[in-house]
DNA sequence: ATGGTCGGTTGCCGA
């Protein structure tokens, strides 16, 4: 079974490039973040007509939003809202080989890395706590289980371009790294991602919009994930993220991850 | 040290 995660950056305006990446890289699920569309309007036809015919969303009008695309029955869909707001970041579902897979999008936190003036800030670490907790309260970390999406944290200093110049850039300052950290280490989420490329090979799946040449400049961050409970991460056969989806007409500013999961 | 570009609840806010 073929699993991608990716932050489309509005679903309906990049329906061409969804449509694209289906047609080249064949997944049977995909999991969107910043869908940024009611569930009202979601355009079930559209991904319908590229044969997902099962869908799980968590939408809300204008941003955020998550979702579930799928080939195969989704069961048990359900959701949780962190931090007490209701703001579309979170939807699950179980696969017919009895895994369940989590799409996520973790606060992006603003600018300023510092929660007595950034209240974003503060809500990005207190998400991540909770959902480390709502996890170790809810889950069993001996089932298959699989953690995707947007978590907007880069943690390892060959996820970003530039650890020095980095330090102090919401995404990448130790005390998102250690919140990030904690929630993987008390789970025991294994990194399907760097299974496959461990540091210090560079790797990203996100670059800014703001620079003329993305390429060119590469200055990227690994802000998407996928994490999987050891008994699933044994099964994960293949990772690739699709850097050249970047350059395709209308991009989102994140590339979708990819994995191969054995039945 | 600054500004750069996207998308949608547009002439601003979030990323």
């Amino acid at each position: 079974m073929r699993i991608a995660t990716w932050n489309i950056n509005s679903v309906r305006l990049r329906m061409p490039i969804v449509a694209q990446f289906a047609a080249e890289v064949k997944p049977d699920v995909i999991c969107l973040q910043e869908t940024k569309v009611h569930d009202d309007q979601f355009p079930f036809d559209d991904v319908k007509a590229l044969g997902f015919e099962h869908v799980a969303i968590n939408g809300i009008k204008g941003y955020n939003g998550v979702c579930i695309l799928s080939k195969l029955p989704l069961d048990n869909v359900g959701r949780h809202e962190w931090t007490g707001k209701a703001d579309g970041r979170h939807i699950y579902a179980t696969l017919p080989n009895g895994m369940e897979v989590h799409s996520l999008y973790v606060p992006a936190g603003g600018d300023e890395p510092d929660r007595t003036v950034n209240e974003k800030f503060g809500h990005k670490l207190d998400f991540v706590d909770e959902m480390a907790g709502w996890f170790a309260a809810n889950r069993d970390p001996k089932q298959p289980i699989m953690v995707v999406g947007d978590l907007n944290i880069a943690p390892l200093e060959h996820d970003v371009w530039s650890h020095k110049q980095l330090l102090k850039i919401v995404s990448h300052t130790p005390i998102e790294v250690e919140k990030f950290t904690a929630a993987q280490n008390a789970f025991g989420w294994v990194d399907c991602m760097r299974k496959f490329a461990p540091e210090p090979e560079k790797m990203y799946t996100w670059w800014s919009y703001r620079s003329r040449d993305w390429r060119a400049a590469n200055k990227g961050r690994r802000l998407d994930h996928v994490w999987a409970t050891p008994v699933l991460a044994e099964k994960v056969g293949a990772m690739d993220i699709v850097v050249d989806a970047r350059g395709w007409e209308k991009p989102s500013d994140h590339v979708p991850v990819v994995v191969d999961v054995a039945d």
